[in-house]
DNA sequence: TGCATTTAGTTTGCATGCAAAGTATATGTG
DNA sequence: CACATATACTTTGCATGCAAACTAAATGCA
């Protein structure tokens, strides 16, 4: 009988895992002098879009798990780099928001994305593409 | 000025993030049927290929945390799927086994890929294929 | 041989990811 | 208006992921 079908190889879902973890692991130093984590880093890409969100939409856009973002903006507003706001209308809302110093922020973080870009000097920009073109192929699954 | 480099949706590193743990999560259910975590099925598909594994061959393989690997071979071992042993000449190493009961797991795992694949129907063979190739680029610089 | 260095694993402290339960508030319906 | 249900978040308990410190044992080299 053929088992390479559970061969680790052959595990799209390992590449993932190891591809994804290793991408994070790649940001690591360049997020720690801004002092944020990644998913912290994901939750400030979303704001500087954005002049404010709700913790459900920033919960939509961002993919990151309800329970860890209570804790994650929690350490965001220590930081002073976030406002939270209960809505007016709908006490079961809350308005985040970024604040000048969140704001400030932006700047650091904008050579960011070209400086990981030089890490991958093996991918062309059409497997950049092609790879961003699979991957959301793979999320409309999920 | 333009920050389109810094939009969340121009980011490979969060379709990544969040292909990753979204693919993690379809196993969820399918792994629960055998008691394991997504990252135990990782060390037992390892383990299903090779008949012994010291642990550094282990975290080689399997890309999992140091740290974590610790945790997961003791509940792996409480669990008697696993046996540890220390290597007779290196006292530093310890050689990773199968148990019987680790080894008959197999056969309830082989459907699993499978059946994971249908839950991406709209990925053709050749996309899959595609996808594969490219997180290999991706690894390779990690 | 003596000692610095390397290797193999473990431990620790912190930050999520996840499911499930819990809280408060808003809505829909009769 | 009263109640069941749905929403928006928070809390809890468990399992990693990660860096750094730590232990024990093997190696390299003067």
């Amino acid at each position: 009988m053929n088992d390479s079908l559970l061969k680790l190889e052959n595990q799209l879902c390992h590449r993932l895992y190891m591809a994804s973890n290793g991408v994070t692991r790649n940001y690591r130093p360049l997020l720690e002098t801004i002092g944020l984590t990644y998913p912290q880093y994901i939750v400030m890409m979303a704001m500087w879009e954005h002049d404010k969100l709700t913790i459900a939409q920033l919960l939509d856009k961002t993919a990151i798990d309800g329970g860890a973002m209570t804790l994650i903006l929690k350490k965001m507003v220590a930081k002073s780099l976030l406002d939270i706001v209960k809505d007016e209308h709908d006490k079961r809302k809350k308005w985040v928001f970024l604040t000048c110093e969140g704001a400030k922020l932006k700047d650091d973080a904008k050579a960011f994305p070209e400086r990981i870009r030089c890490s991958f000097k093996s991918l062309t920009s059409q497997d950049l593409q092609q790879l961003t073109q699979l991957l959301d192929k793979v999320l409309v699954e999920l």
